[in-house]
DNA sequence: CAACGTTAAATTGTCGACAATTAATTTAAA
DNA sequence: TTTAAATTAATTGTCGACAATTTAACGTTG
């Protein structure tokens, strides 16, 4: 029951430093550990109770990731999403996803499919339940757009959206505890998008896509720059 | 004068970690480290002059940014693309450039947009000159690339396309000394990508972009089945 | 002769210690 | 009192050694 979807576990025999990688990581996206404070390493190593080999280690595969900046003698640095990397990440999104969902439509399974509609109906009823948006946005969302990811069968595309991407996107949900604001809207158009990639409409399925991520980015734009108006 | 356009080099204090890890990522870039081949740690530890400590550092980061795989006890291999791979790529690249593209033509300026220009007309002299493709598909046409990426003025695209999918693309290059085989309607391709980029339309720069590479997908993609049905 | 189990070699993983560099503190001077 | 220099402390970088695991080599047995 591991909190991140893209770890394996194939062979139990996982390295120390391959699990302090996980966990920092974790900590990271959660906010356990915030963004721009600094990693000091006898630190974070006395706190995972290993020697600061493997913990370095881990560090320069964070690095690798971009989760982590490091400036050398002097120390790493968690990254910090500014106003203008969200938006970037936004665009990259959209074109990515568009690309994914494009590929959904020609390589994902009925079955996929199925599960993909059974997987909104359940969102439905949550939400409702909850009477919110809490659950929905906050992993209920990515849970969705991670199938289509999937579902194109895009092994490249999988690796750099579900393994980098994803990681930013949660990591400032978690920072500004951000719901969507717009949830039925949401639905909506996650429908639609299922709808296209069932009837196997490449170019409806990718426009759908970029249209829903695009509106998101509005949307979160909007009130960026309003909360930023309120306290300059 | 680095060979990798992406190196940093501010601040002249880089580590001998940091140092190895370009000098290995350029070398399996290059093919010298071929692919799938082994990484042993106390061979390229001599072979480089340092210890297994900071070795295993830059690995780590290769790992991070997925140029080799690593399996726990067992040792790290150099990723080698198959045929499906490398087609996964051109389609991110579609998607990633494309907006790339577009955002270039809102936000390049005209100054680099003339620039721009300039390269073609000298890859163009290149190309005659050499009468070939040699140089023009080998970095040439990354560089035409890589200015339209810089020029969308989006840091996380430049992130991932730079410093992650075109390692892979000149490695694949180098792997098969592969070169375009259709270099002049690719010629045209570009100026006509300018073209609409200095008229600022983002929807025809994207569509342009998008064609140019699904093009140079489509004919790789025969190539590749040719000297598959060659020998089996 | 092939297949299996055992032993030996090599490689990877982990640790602690020391060197080098940077940040902090104290002290001295203007 | 503030600034500057010098010393101290802390953190990062590097190394070699030892433990754990895997790969190979070898001999044994059916």
């Amino acid at each position: 029951m591991s909190d991140d979807p893209y770890a394996y576990d194939e062979g139990e025999t996982r390295t120390l430093a391959d699990r302090v990688f996980e966990q920092i990581q974790t900590a990271i996206v959660k906010g356990d550990i915030p963004p721009g404070s600094k990693i000091t390493e006898p630190g974070l190593a006395k706190e995972y109770g290993i020697s600061r080999g493997p913990l370095r280690e881990a560090i320069r595969r964070l690095e690798g990731r971009r989760l982590i900046k490091r400036i050398p003698h002097v120390g790493a640095r968690v990254v910090s999403l500014s106003f203008e990397e969200l938006l970037d990440i936004y665009d990259v999104r959209e074109a990515m996803e568009g690309m994914a969902c494009r590929l959904a439509a020609r390589n994902m399974t009925a079955e996929e499919i199925k599960s993909l509609r059974a997987l909104l109906a359940r969102h439905e009823e949550t939400a409702e339940l909850q009477e919110g948006v809490a659950y929905y946005q906050k992993e209920g969302d990515l849970d969705f757009h991670f199938r289509i990811v999937l579902g194109s069968k895009n092994e490249k595309l999988t690796e750099l959206l579900c393994g980098e991407l994803y990681h930013l996107v949660r990591m400032y949900r978690y920072q500004f505890s951000a719901s969507s604001s717009r949830p039925k809207r949401a639905f909506e158009e996650h429908h639609r998008i299922v709808d296209a990639i069932e009837q196997r409409d490449e170019e409806l399925a990718e426009m759908l896509m970029r249209r829903h991520i695009s509106a998101s980015r509005k949307n979160v734009e909007q009130r960026l720059r309003e909360s930023q108006a309120e306290q300059p």
